[in-house]
DNA sequence: ATAACATATCTATTTTTTTAGATATGTAGA
DNA sequence: TCTACATATCTAAAAAAATAGATATGTTAT
C-alpha cells in the first residue's frame, strides 16, 4: 500500500467520482446485459459513459487504479469489471489517520 | 476543504514528510533562536534544511500547502513559522473515511 | 538610511500528467 | 475463420507540476 502513489490517484475528480460511483453500483449504473449483480464492479463502458472522457483516458485511470491496488478487475466474456478493493482503501486511510 | 487539492499536497513525498516532520517539531528540527517553543510551528528555513531542496521549491511547497489550509504561517521578526492546521488535516480524514 | 538576512515571488527549464485518436488484443458469435 | 465489439496499449499534443536561479519584499540591527 502505496500513500503517495493512492493520494496520486485521489488528486483527479474523475477518478475519486469512479471510486464513489464503485460504493453504489446499482445506484449509479444501468444492469449489466450478461449478469444481475455487481459483485465483481462495473464494466468500462458505463464508467466511461459517466465520466463523458474517451475510452483510452478511461482506461488508463483505471490502470492507474489498479496499479494502487484501489481496483479489482476481473474478466466476464467480452467486458471487464472493475470493483473496490475495500482492504486497501480501508488501510490507505488508517494509514492517514495514524501517520499524517 | 477541498478533498481534490489536499490529496494534490499529500502525492508528493516531501510535502507528506513535511507534514509529518511539524507533528513532532522538538524531535525533527533544531531549537529556534528567538523563542523556546514550537508552539507556532518551524520556521522556513529549518524546513528547508531538512529537505535538501532549494528555498524556492520549499516556498512553493509551503504555499501550495497553506492554499490546502494545511498549515498555518505566523511571522515572528525576520521568520515565518508554519505549524500544522490540525482541524483541516482531521476533516481530511473524515471526510475520505466517510465518502470515499 | 543602510546592511544583512529570511522568505516570497518571478522567470525559465525539465519532468510529469492529462487527454484523445489510432491501433492492437482478446473474446463471442455467425 | 471472419466479424463485431469491449478494452488495452501506443503515440502524440497540451496542460500542469517540479525545480531552481534571480530578484523582490519585509524585518532587524547598526
Amino acid at each position: 500500500m502505496n500513500v503517495i502513489e493512492i493520494s496520486k490517484v485521489l488528486s483527479n475528480k474523475t477518478r475519486v467520482n469512479i471510486l464513489k460511483w464503485l460504493k453504489n453500483p446499482e445506484v449509479n449504473f444501468p444492469p449489466h446485459q450478461d449478469i444481475d449483480h455487481f459483485d465483481d464492479g462495473v464494466c468500462v463502458g458505463y464508467i466511461q459513459d459517466k465520466t463523458g472522457l474517451s475510452q483510452s483516458t478511461v482506461s488508463t485511470y483505471l490502470n492507474s487504479m489498479q496499479n494502487a491496488d484501489l481496483v479489482i478487475p476481473t474478466r466476464h466474456g467480452k467486458w471487464t469489471y472493475y470493483r473496490r478493493n475495500e482492504a486497501v482503501i480501508q488501510a490507505y486511510v488508517d494509514a492517514l489517520k495514524n501517520e499524517l
